[in-house]
DNA sequence: AAATGAACCTGTTTGC
DNA sequence: TGCAAACAGGTTCATT
């Protein structure tokens, strides 16, 4: 489901509902999701003092000096509810605030996961230590993009999509913003002029930008932490769009297979 | 070393 | 209508 704009969109949702309350208890209605889940009996009378984003994790951190990492995976969502309530479909953790509410974690595909980590070691954590720039931070700029992709012969996508050269960018934004950018999907990172790759940074913050303005896509089942959809699905230009004419040239978009993963791209428009 | 494909799961859509 | 196959926003691991 979510993408970095999406991630961005149910953290800023929860950081006002969340930032100040206390935790008084934590279940579990299984053992794990994609990993075992951490052990969360010490987080029990901790403060939430923020809600953070790295990449596509979501951090709250406690004030007791850890934080609690959640990626979403595909699927996941939190929900707060206001009252006590059975346990819903496909919710796996529901974590108690001393104010009444719950925070629910609903993940039907279940390749969501968390970890209680000390937060002064995240950055050196095996999630964390690998990972590329943000894409909206100064240290994402061309000479950044260019020094990635030199004597690559991998495909631009698969490289703008890998976390370890930029982080936050999925399926759908890499396709957008290759178009945006006039670029095929398949062709060799490392073949790339500098200037055409200084543009394709500029379109990636663009995309990623408005897409957080939008609310993030709903494609078919991403909500914020109200339970809303986002719009920006109706700003694609490419994905999902097979066989509809291109916006600009009015030619066929075209879908390939790249990495396990649908491309989406027009083969007039993008070289 | 680097790139592709399978695996982790369930739900929904598509095609015969 | 029914059933099976294909496909879905992410990441990691094993295999070329």
């Amino acid at each position: 489901m979510p993408e970095l704009p999406e991630v961005e969109t149910v953290r800023s949702g929860l950081e006002p509902l969340l930032v100040g309350r206390e935790i008084s208890a934590v279940s579990c209605f299984r053992q794990q999701l994609r990993y075992p889940l951490p052990d969360f009996s010490g987080v029990v009378g901790q403060r939430i003092e923020a809600v953070a984003r790295r990449s596509k994790y979501l951090l709250f951190q406690l004030d007791g000096g850890q934080t609690l990492v959640w990626h979403l995976g595909m699927t996941g969502q939190f929900h707060l509810l206001s009252k006590q309530s059975e346990k819903g479909l496909h919710e796996h953790v529901s974590i108690e605030l001393s104010d009444g509410h719950s925070l629910r974690y609903r993940d039907a595909r279940r390749f969501g996961y968390a970890g209680l980590i000390v937060t002064d070691e995240i950055e050196a954590h095996p999630w964390f230590a690998s990972l590329g720039p943000e894409p909206l931070s100064e240290l994402f700029n061309c000479d950044h993009l260019f020094a990635v992709c030199q004597g690559r012969k991998a495909p631009i996508k698969t490289v703008i999509m890998n976390a370890a050269s930029v982080v936050g960018v999925g399926n759908i934004y890499a396709a957008e913003s290759l178009f945006r950018a006039g670029i095929h999907p398949a062709r060799a990172a490392g073949k790339i002029s500098k200037k055409r790759l200084a543009l394709l940074t500029d379109v990636i913050r663009q995309v990623l930008n408005e897409a957080i303005e939008a609310g993030g896509s709903t494609i078919s089942d991403f909500v914020n932490a109200e339970g809303k959809p986002g719009y920006f699905s109706h700003a694609f230009q490419v994905y999902g769009r097979e066989g509809a004419p291109c916006l600009c040239c009015t030619k066929k978009i075209k879908r390939m297979v790249q990495a396990g993963r649908s491309t989406f791209y027009c083969p007039c428009c993008q070289h």
